[in-house]
DNA sequence: CTGTTAGCGCTTTCAT
DNA sequence: ATGAAAGCGCTAACAG
């Protein structure tokens, strides 16, 4: 008795008033039972879904979130590129705490261009979602202030807002991974930085700090800023690095894509210390297992939506939040490699 | 003069009537500005569009969706786990395409349990989704055929629906690494196979004609089944595959996942050939580099997102296609090792 | 307990 | 060219 194509698309969905005449009841009275059928005497609650099975109604979401006050039920997601693990693990982690609370995830599609970011947040809003989350550029986004509508940032904060965020330390992580390096004897570290602003900085200033409180200077010939954050940057200036007069004997990449850049640029070159920063699949299975210091990005997705959430319920009226997450060392070897 | 805090969550936005009042004009007339300003004195609008600057006015897309006919301008994405980049891919690319036709991409969340999928569509269609890219499970879908909205399934078919499919070759993707290790002289080649019916089936259709044509029987203790497509399960069949009396001299694992796990299951053990399907990043990194079987998977997003959009738009009314993408050998020398 | 009614913000005729 | 008015499907008073 099944169909089997979809039914054309302009034949009109159910709606609650089809739904009432066919139950006999009143409006009111399925939207009741559709929201959990209080108030509503058990029988005449039964005839009502016998009628919404029979006709196969859905309810409508957009009419439902029309109401002011009832936001829609949606969370918006903005991140670059979901094939990078890292943001596809914070996509992951919010869109289950998300959907525990019956939310669903709108995601902007962020192009590269610097407007795509402002365009696709007005969007979002444009959409009514009940809040978003962002790990955003560096631009400015002070025109979410007037927005009405709960933000939490991602892994960075942005310029022109204070609002939540959620995020490593990086500090602390660039200070560990240097820290560790130094500790092995090594005096020429260098450090790839992908450019974003804010966490390569915490980054560098965590490198730097390690270099002073050991006292070894710090040689700005192996401070790198590569121009993008991609591993063909990182294997280029690797390659540069390592074939100057006075190569580095250990490297400190900052992000999961560098690290990658870096192991390719060094090639068989098994001599250098290596650390990166973010785990990432895998790390523990190259030739040599890749020391890398992490911290747990799904639970950065998750804590940013749950925050998000009770933002957004109106549940945390707290003033504007900054949760940072640790970040531990972990050996396998790269990074423990002794300086030449 | 910028405020630093979010406006208060009850602050209403202006609506288009708060700018027709600003503007001195009709509703109608800021309806028309909004969407094209055709048929509007330049003077007039000029004055609209004045007063939405100093509103800070935006379109409420859920208002103008409620129009019938009016789909949202969204898509609804449902797939697993976005921290496998075979997803991840997908999404990114699909996302990149619906933004282009400035659509916004919903994911729904789907848990583990088997309900949780037409949960999750039956949610996304509620929020009135102009179409829906699924990646579905083995469940039925028939549901689908009432639900007016075009949908296409992406990665394999969907049971008890005839819609839009786009996947990969498969089956000649089974053959073609399977041929290869067969022609290499492997007389004993495993494969391992993750439990999706579908792919799972067509991949080992392939596996099989290749033994047939070769004339090489098909030892069956060597088709395995994982209980889960995971890397530890696939790790753990490796192990007693290769502890067994007579072990493979080849392994055909039949996702990104199981080879991970199939490497990990090997160790040291450099013998045995393997050959995986689905590339993946670093895969020519590991000690030795894994031969795959690889498809255009940011394509398989792009076309399902495209077609999905023409039938949404109704611009696309040709019955249910079937786009089935090449599968290439990208040999990198784990699959090219002898038999012992 | 249940039916009726008034909008939510927008698009879209239909007059003017 | 522009204003007025009728809904879209639903929720939330308000009556009965």
């Amino acid at each position: 008795m099944t169909e089997t194509f979809p039914r054309s698309p302009d034949a009109k969905p159910p709606t609650m008033i089809d739904v009432a005449r066919r139950a006999g009841v009143g409006l009111g009275t399925v939207s009741r039972v559709v929201n959990g059928g209080a108030g509503v005497r058990a029988e005449t609650a039964d005839r009502v879904r016998a009628a919404i099975d029979e006709l196969g109604f859905q309810r409508n979401e957009v009419a439902r979130a029309l109401r002011p006050g009832k936001k829609s039920s949606s969370l918006a997601l903005v991140l670059g590129d979901l094939t990078n693990p890292f943001f596809a693990t914070i996509a992951k982690a919010s869109l289950e705490v998300a959907g525990q609370s019956g939310f669903a995830v709108v995601l902007g599609s962020v192009d590269e261009d610097p407007e795509g970011e402002k365009r696709a947040i007005q969007e979002l809003i444009g959409r009514q979602v009940a809040g978003l989350m962002i790990v955003p550029d560096q631009s400015d986004h002070s025109f979410l202030v007037s927005a009405g509508v709960p933000v939490v940032f991602v892994d960075r904060p942005a310029h022109g807002i204070d609002a939540d965020i959620v995020m490593v330390d990086n500090e602390a992580g660039g200070k560990v991974a240097t820290d560790h390096l130094l500790r092995q004897g090594h005096r020429r570290v260098a450090i790839l930085l992908a450019p974003s602003y804010y966490t390569t900085g915490r980054r560098l200033r965590g490198y730097r700090r390690a270099h002073r409180e050991a006292g070894v200077p710090v040689d700005e010939s192996l401070v790198v800023l590569l121009p993008e954050g991609t591993a063909e940057e990182a294997e280029k200036a690797t390659r540069r690095l390592m074939d100057q007069a006075d190569p580095p004997t250990a490297l400190f990449a900052s992000t999961n894509f560098v690290t990658e850049g870096v192991l390719r640029g060094l090639g068989d070159n098994t001599q250098p210390a290596v650390v990166g920063f973010d785990d990432f699949r895998m790390a523990d299975m190259l030739p040599t297992p890749v020391t890398v210091v992490a911290s747990d990005i799904a639970d950065l997705g998750r804590t940013a939506a749950h925050l998000l959430l009770a933002r957004a319920a109106g549940t945390d009226t707290r003033p504007p939040q900054r949760i940072v997450l640790p970040a531990v060392l972990i050996q396998r070897g790269s990074g423990e490699r002794p300086p030449v």
